[in-house]
DNA sequence: TGTACATCAGTGAACGCGCGTTCACTGATGTAC
DNA sequence: TGTACATCAGTGAACGCGCGTTCACTGATGTAC
């Protein structure tokens, strides 16, 4: 497999993520990304910088796999009536979530390990979107965001309550999962976990439109 | 300064703790922990079995931090009406977790980073407190147990909703300090960041106990 | 109180490891004529 | 279509680094008599 010219960057960016997966941010190592692709260790300056820039492009990926499961079961549901619908979806958007980053711990981690690498150089809090871009470009908080003006939509979230919700929400999952990930919860058993969940985000939703009719 | 006897232990949990706040988790360098204390590399195998021993010892003392930052700020709390008091105490818990992690960054880490690095050998969820201890042993899960209770005792939550609360609090606070340390709402103004969480735990509260009278 | 001695906390040198990055190079690719 | 050539993607060797850990040791401490 020659990889002069075109796919050598796809190829170790594929190779980093596997090894993301399996060994976690950390076990990203440059010369191992270029040895388990074929290639000599110092092939990937042709393409990347320096490591960190490789992060950046799994990272990048990473996220994306993370936007594509909420999609992904947010596209599953079907239900007409829109105030079920939009309360429905807040609860598949933060299953979804969990899901992956539990299912996925490498990717998961490594997708938020690149924010503030560099204490002196602050990450913007959300990259503003290309005007152009379909919503398949759309980023987890994005996605999230979407749902959320459902329900003010559809009434049942004030509209002074929709970006408490939003940091309530994301903040919400993504402690929930790192608890369980990296933290004090980590080995709880898998049923118990959703059934926490499960209830949590009952909690969660009671807070943002109140006791349901 | 002679060490032999007595007071090394402590003196390189104190330096390892320093280079935990200065440099984060992987700064905590066996070699540098010695050199900053004054004393060969491999005086600490005297005291600690190996790196991640060290490691432990500094988390645990991390996380009494975090315990202690908590119990401080409950304890500032004076108000009469038991359940005007339990509410406060709530907000109370929740500000402090999120003022120790983003005030102690290092700390914070290190408290948590921890946590299964031995994928095999699952932690426990929360170790047992010792029945015989006071309330100063208690960590941040308990204190949070407590208060929950207290809410509980005055009416406010229903006992069926106390356990899940529990999660919801917990994932909530430590997932805002998380997304805030090492996400990507990482920048974000203080000012900006403390009305957020104000807003965020006014949500909570609306789902713990519904709305006030 | 004085001395001999066992203990064990700390030392200094060394091992083996793997990393990220740089250097001067080579040889495949694709283009200009 | 054929050839000369510039480009630049990939190579192999080397640099410098710092780590965690182990080894055989030394010398301060505190105790038994």
């Amino acid at each position: 497999m020659s990889y002069h010219h075109g796919n050598l960057r796809a190829a170790l960016i594929e190779t980093a993520a596997q090894l993301a997966r399996s060994k976690g941010a950390d076990g990203v190592v440059l010369r191992e990304v270029a040895r388990q692709t074929g290639v000599s260790h110092n092939a990937a300056y042709r393409h990347f910088a320096d490591r960190e820039e490789l992060m950046t492009a799994v990272a990048d990926q990473a996220m994306a796999g993370l936007a594509a499961a909420m999609r992904r079961r947010m596209s599953a549901v079907d239900v007409p009536d829109p105030r079920e619908r939009a309360v429905l979806l807040l609860s598949e958007v933060g299953h979804a979530y969990v899901e992956f980053a539990l299912a996925e711990p490498g990717l998961f981690e490594i997708a938020f390990a690149v924010y503030s690498v560099d204490p002196s150089a602050p990450a913007e809090i959300e990259p503003a979107a290309d005007p152009s871009s379909t919503s398949d470009d759309l980023g987890p908080y994005d996605l999230l965001g979407q749902v959320l003006d459902d329900l003010v939509t559809v009434g049942l979230l004030t509209p002074e309550r929709r970006d408490p919700a939003q940091i309530l929400c994301w903040s919400t999952v993504h402690g929930f999962s790192v608890l369980h990930l990296r933290g004090p919860l980590y080995g709880v058993p898998a049923t118990e976990r959703e059934q926490s969940l499960t209830a949590m985000l009952a909690l969660v939703l009671r807070g943002l439109v109140g006791d349901l009719d």
